[in-house]
DNA sequence: ACGTACATCTCGAAA
DNA sequence: TTTCGAGGTGTACGT
């Protein structure tokens, strides 16, 4: 982090000069102030007046965030063009891509602070307890499924889609298993279904396809399913 | 929009108490330097020094965000309890909550901003091209789904779930809807079949009942699943 | 509090 | 570019 700009209650004129030369050199901007929000796009929304904190990232990212909720209220995704004016004395950011065509237009009633952050950031974030943990546990220990469960391939490939785990019983008979790494509803289900109809078409061997969910836990809809499919669950959680 | 404090490049102890002060009046709090972040809970994070944007919102909500990416790198839902301290001499910034117990935990090595905004917005978003809006449009005009198609029930209760639009076409054939806002996969159909899977054997008429998905339109893995559940779909968009 | 489905979901990987 | 599924998904609306 080198330099920060800031202004407080700047005039629009100061306020898009200063945008404008942080957005030149990949520099991080937030806007605050009262400001209406149009968007147009994949939807379409308007949003009246009131106090907002607008983000504008050098990687084209725009979120606009009110005092609550985690979720932005309004944004545009990375890889827009941003645009800044001042249009009849108001402040008035702009934001656009292309497929699909979509437009963010914020306008500033009053700007109560303008910064700029020269952020740089080359660390990634290490994750665990996520899907792809549960798949290397399982394949460490494969009897954590089923005592003489082997697996023979990750991601295969079926005409449904790539199953998680591809593998065998302790019988031979082709066993394939769906991993989530939390509860599971009837969606889950689902998608299991899916892979064994799949593969029981395309092996069309003598003994029917096994299916396995592999989750911490299913909702009393979706072990109802799993019966009715004749599918099979596993209780089991990332590490 | 009523005060607007600023800190540029702060001792700790400064950045602490402008924090709290705003914390406690429900302002909303900004901070950009060099932090490590570290996450505990439904998974777990671990996230190396770099310089970052975090948010900290009056509801609860806190948002971490790097100079790249539209979502948060880390982050905590609305509902958590914030705490800001120093420790040896860093800024710490603690976010927490039960149910499920998760953790965030901020260390700036620096703190080049520190800002509270006194924000205030009473107004709505007004959003438009919604599935609320894909269903009146139906509810207005069946016959875009159908000639003779009848509407006779919106969030009709089956054992799989609600179904979107239940009603009946011109033979008086119990027909479901499933809709979706945009171009639609295999989850949809799933979706459609279970709802038709359970009516079928709910009703146990003489005729099956018949399901249709209403999309702008299907991926074709998805189209090749509705023939084989003997599903049907129609073309139609938001408005 | 859990369950269910929507979302301008976003994001990454693979075809 | 499209498709597909994961996600600490979040969010609203049920029960």
């Amino acid at each position: 982090m080198t330099a920060v700009e800031t202004l407080t209650y700047p005039d629009p004129a100061d306020a898009l000069e200063l945008a404008s030369r942080a957005a030149d050199r990949g520099a991080l901007v937030t806007l605050v102030g009262s400001c209406t929000v149009e968007y147009e796009g994949r939807a379409a929304s308007s949003l009246g007046l009131g106090d907002r904190h607008v983000m504008l990232k050098p990687d084209g990212a725009a979120l606009v965030h009110t005092d609550e909720g985690q979720q932005p209220v309004n944004w545009q995704p990375p890889g827009c063009e941003h645009s800044v004016s001042v249009d009849d004395g108001s402040l008035v950011v702009r934001s656009t891509r292309s497929t699909p065509e979509e437009s963010l237009d914020v306008v500033f009633e009053t700007v109560a602070h303008a910064a700029a952050f020269d952020v740089s950031d080359s660390e990634d974030l290490a994750l665990t307890g996520t899907e792809a943990d549960l798949k290397d546990r399982i394949l460490d220990e494969p009897a954590l499924v089923e005592s003489g469960f082997t697996p023979l391939a990750t991601e295969r490939e079926t005409p449904a889609g790539a199953v998680d785990i591809y593998g065998e019983d302790t019988d031979g008979r082709t066993t394939i298993l769906e991993l989530k790494r939390r509860r599971v509803g009837p969606d889950a289900v689902g998608q299991l279904g899916r892979y064994v109809d799949a593969l029981d078409r395309d092996l069309h061997a003598d003994t029917e396809v096994r299916g396995i969910l592999v989750a911490p836990s299913v909702t009393d809809r979706a072990r109802q399913l799993l019966a009715e499919k004749g599918l099979e669950f596993v209780s089991l959680e990332p590490p």
